[in-house]
DNA sequence: TTCTTCACTTTGGTATATAATATTTTCTGT
DNA sequence: ACAGAAAATATTATATACCAAAGTGAAGAA
């Protein structure tokens, strides 16, 4: 039966693996818990189809191991595992920031200025949903101006470890973003592809470091 | 007592789902396809169920596009797409051969040189088979060495982006992988994870280059 | 105790129905 | 004849029921 009568029906598998993605990595669900499709498609009001369908999916995505005949269990993800994601990520992102730094248009430079703009206006006025959003577009015109779709493909991908609405609940945050995006912008513009590299590099290798310490500490209070 | 006449049934969907990578990888199934799931449940003699799941995983791992309401189509990959999975994955194995270094214990490394020992007799005597199977045993021990599961599954992840049966289709592949291999050995046994970095980057930059101008001339013959 | 058997549970797979959305065809008015 | 509207059709996504095979665990036999 359905629990809900909506509007729109949006792809019910994707809407299923988000919630659960953000569970495990919040730690709501602990490692090595089993997960059935009849559960969660009973917590979320769908059916076995759909719920099957995202659990495959996070089985792809690395949040869920599957032992054959034996069903669906929580993957283990602990601090290490987050840094050697971000460490992946800063690879890539470096990668990324480089070949933007050479392609940019001016158009590019225009539309990065003016994220930038508003996100040091949203930081000061410690405005933190917008700081988050405006992050992600300034990264994603990055990503963009890059035209390396593979490489965005493999940022989403192990982006996904982070969970959402992390960024903002880091202490001094805001100002670091800030900071950092100054330099990367700078390079940019510079048309400098090494400097952007590193910049880039530097900047997620230190959002990452920051995550992966925070689930250690959360981690060693639980256990 | 034990053994079934009929073995265990395989997880269909992952069967699907390789099959279908290598029709992809080849390049049989072109770009812009349509992959409805009844037609590949109906070509492999399943049922729609594991077919959609294995579109579902392909679509994870890059090889799909969906389109809501629309369908599964098959994604482009082209040389540069390739390029950049083997730039990961060049960047992702040249980490884990440092660690490896750092790490290696006396096994490891007695454990490396057999593999190399037989790898080079198989070179020598023009057996691609196992040349092959001992390439990725070599490369296996490496990724177990370096004790970072999450590196070995993105390495996992973007190395699918090779057909099977690839490499030994390059000319003058035998020679080049145990020349490769006997200086990252060389700078895994002397512990000096800097070097094997480099060599382990080059090694797989090197084979996705050969890879991706392969896929560059096909596209270029067919289209 | 240790081993075997057997009922029970869960998973993986099949089949089919229904709802929602795209696409194509038909129809209508000019 | 033709453009646009409306209906028919196709396809996708989701839901549900059912079955066979594999795993689990408890009771009883050696």
């Amino acid at each position: 039966m359905n629990a809900r009568i909506r509007p729109v029906r949006p792809q019910l598998g994707d809407e299923a693996a988000s919630f659960l993605r953000d569970q495990i990595t919040s730690g709501t669900l602990a490692a090595g818990a089993p997960v059935r499709p009849e559960t969660v498609a009973d917590e979320l009001g769908i059916s076995t189809t759909p719920a099957r369908e995202a659990l495959q999916a996070l089985r792809a995505e690395g949040f869920l191991d599957l032992a054959p005949r034996r069903g669906f269990t929580v993957a283990k993800v602990d601090g290490n595992d987050v840094r050697d994601m971000f460490l992946v990520q800063s690879m890539v992102a470096g990668e990324l920031a480089a070949r933007a730094a050479s392609k940019a248009t001016p158009e590019t430079i225009a539309a990065l200025d003016e994220i930038h703009t508003e996100l040091t206006a949203a930081a000061n006025r410690g405005d933190l949903a917008s700081l988050e959003e405006l992050n992600h577009a300034f990264h994603r015109e990055i990503n963009l101006a890059a035209d390396a779709p593979r490489l965005a493909w493999v940022i989403k991908l192990v982006s996904r470890y982070a969970p959402r609405r992390f960024y903002a609940s880091i202490n001094g945050w805001p100002e670091t973003t800030v900071h950092d995006h100054t330099g990367l912008l700078e390079a940019i513009r510079a048309g400098d592809a090494e400097r952007a590299r590193t910049e880039m590099t530097e900047h997620v290798r230190h959002a990452g470091e920051q995550l992966a310490s925070h689930i250690d500490a959360r981690i060693a209070a639980q256990g």
